[in-house]
DNA sequence: TTCTAATTAAGAATGATTCCTAATAGGTAG
DNA sequence: CTACCTATTAGGAATCATTCTTAATTAGAA
């Protein structure tokens, strides 16, 4: 996704960020990365580039851009946060196995003022998951 | 739920699992709560009823429960996990300010075989969750 | 009542993430 | 072009919910 790299550099150059060679090695990487890259994958990419790249410099980048809402953040708790630079609302099939990351474009969801007029709830953001084994993995298992 | 508690401690029994005081109790808690506790809540009841009851325990007795779908977990990077004795699939509505989590019943949710149909993925749990601000705190909101 | 495997208590280990501090380097002003 | 200021970075320590380990305890069967 070149325009979606170019999109997040212009709106930090907007917002008066540093453009830094770190910050760019690592929009680098996650716009160009379709697998929903965790903060240890994209620490690993960014060495193979500048090998002097701090962890604690990914998890301020990730967190910088997660501010700007330029990325999208997926949380598990037992295992590592997952990031992706498609920000559009949308419904992730998880793997067990592999631990993939796919992206269902197209479900219906309740909207934020369907939720508003039902129960008072006023809603601003969404995590809407399934888990199971994908297509490859289905196979293998057992 | 009284129901509830009793369905729990029938299916353990049948299991062959112990009954033992610390189980009872935290079964006792767990569904008499509506308030999705986490297991720090769970232990601090507990120890309420029973002071020496360890953490240990009550992490063990929560994934022998999570293990036998007798409860549900809701998992969160940046927060404790919370529990549920009530394990209908269900939308949950989070409030970001006092964190309390409201259950929703009624919503529109792609069956498994929808997603198999359309996607080749086999999924057999759901995830799906509002964030937002509850009633209450809305006012409060800046 | 005895026995044994399951359960518990206590505390150490884990590991992703956050925090802290001093050094570094964008990028603006002069 | 140069110097400076402040944001950013590197490195490592701290955090903290959860898991793991081990030895002691106990529910429930015989």
């Amino acid at each position: 996704m070149k325009d979606n790299k170019d999109f997040i550099i212009e709106r930090l150059k907007e917002k008066g960020y540093k453009l830094t060679r770190q910050r760019l090695d690592l929009i680098d990487i996650i716009s160009g990365n379709k697998t929903h890259p965790s903060a240890r994958d994209l620490l690993i990419e960014a060495r193979k580039r500048n090998p002097s790249i701090s962890s604690s410099t990914v998890y301020y980048t990730l967190s910088l851009l997660k501010h700007e809402e330029l990325i999208k953040e997926i949380e598990f708790y037992d295992k590592p946060n997952r990031y992706d630079s498609v920000t559009a609302q949308h419904v992730n099939l998880i793997c067990r196995k592999c631990g993939r990351i796919e992206d269902l474009e197209d479900a219906p969801l309740l909207s934020f003022n369907e939720i508003s007029k039902k129960t008072g709830f006023e809603a601003d953001d969404i995590r809407y998951e399934y888990y199971g084994y994908c297509k490859e993995c289905k196979k293998a298992k057992k």
